[in-house]
DNA sequence: CTTTGTGCAAACGATTTGCAGGATG
DNA sequence: CATCCTGCAAATCGTTTGCACAAAG
């Protein structure tokens, strides 16, 4: 526990980031949940006892954290943004149903047997996205 | 063209949607461009001209397409919804500097070649989201 | 102390909605 | 002619911003 806020002061100061209440709240929540939650719902669960971080300080909080490559914007959903701290290269599953969001480790995906990624899972489709740079760019980025 | 005209107005009413000049117009639209416009951008290209439909509608006619199953939402990007009229399996390809979205065939993906997807694009990663049920729906919905 | 972060409330952009009039099947 | 669609403007939702005060290094 106690272990565990140390690293992540450490982590935040790595990054030259100021450690802040408000901002080891947001980062420290992020950590321990596994689901993938929008911002509000991270100010939902910082004051949900005492009021602790107001809205625009975990929107910003968040913003900062991304850009310091300590959490990363997961966008499977119209209209909000997730989050999520596990910044390694993962994919996604989502339920169409609940629009639940689980992680599926990256090494599972080329070759994986998409009927069994893990049992309980019902497989109906996927939807690879590839990023990069297209040869426009690529030519007016000085080479 | 008018051959076109009249294949739209055909799964239109085969999808029993009505065929209004503005729906018409928004599915007519979406079909002959090859990049994946936001809502705005169809209403721009709608009026470019003449007034033709306003937002409100062209937003609406989107919705009755998406729930038709003719267009496709596809959400690469933060804060906007762009539209497709390609609604057969297919992944994207989206340049990190325009943020330009290009199509990339089914079959493709599987065992290809990801730094050879075509000539001239710089692939820097991918991501998967695989989509369908988990155990909680499954198990809830009547089996 | 200087810099950066916080909180409030107002501003914003994308999308939705309520409602009256109009077009479609 | 009953139903569904359109257009306008106001409303809503998620997110951002301006600014004065407070806290961190």
């Amino acid at each position: 526990m106690q272990q565990q806020a140390d690293n992540i002061v450490h982590t935040l100061k790595s990054k030259s980031l100021r450690v802040t209440p408000q901002r080891f709240a947001v980062y420290a929540n992020l950590l321990a949940r596994a689901d993938h939650p929008t911002a509000e719902q991270i100010v939902q669960a910082l004051n949900q006892n005492v009021p602790t971080s107001s809205q625009a300080t975990v929107y910003s909080s968040l913003q900062t954290l991304r850009d310091a490559g300590l959490i990363r914007e997961v966008l499977l959903e119209e209209g909000v943004c997730r989050y999520d701290a596990n910044v390694a290269p993962h994919h996604h599953f989502r339920c169409k149903c609940c629009g639940e969001i689980e992680d599926i480790a990256w090494e599972q995906f080329f070759g994986l047997d998409l009927q069994n990624l893990r049992p309980g899972l019902r497989v109906e489709g996927y939807e690879v996205t590839v990023y990069g740079m297209c040869d426009r760019c690529d030519s007016s980025t000085a080479t």
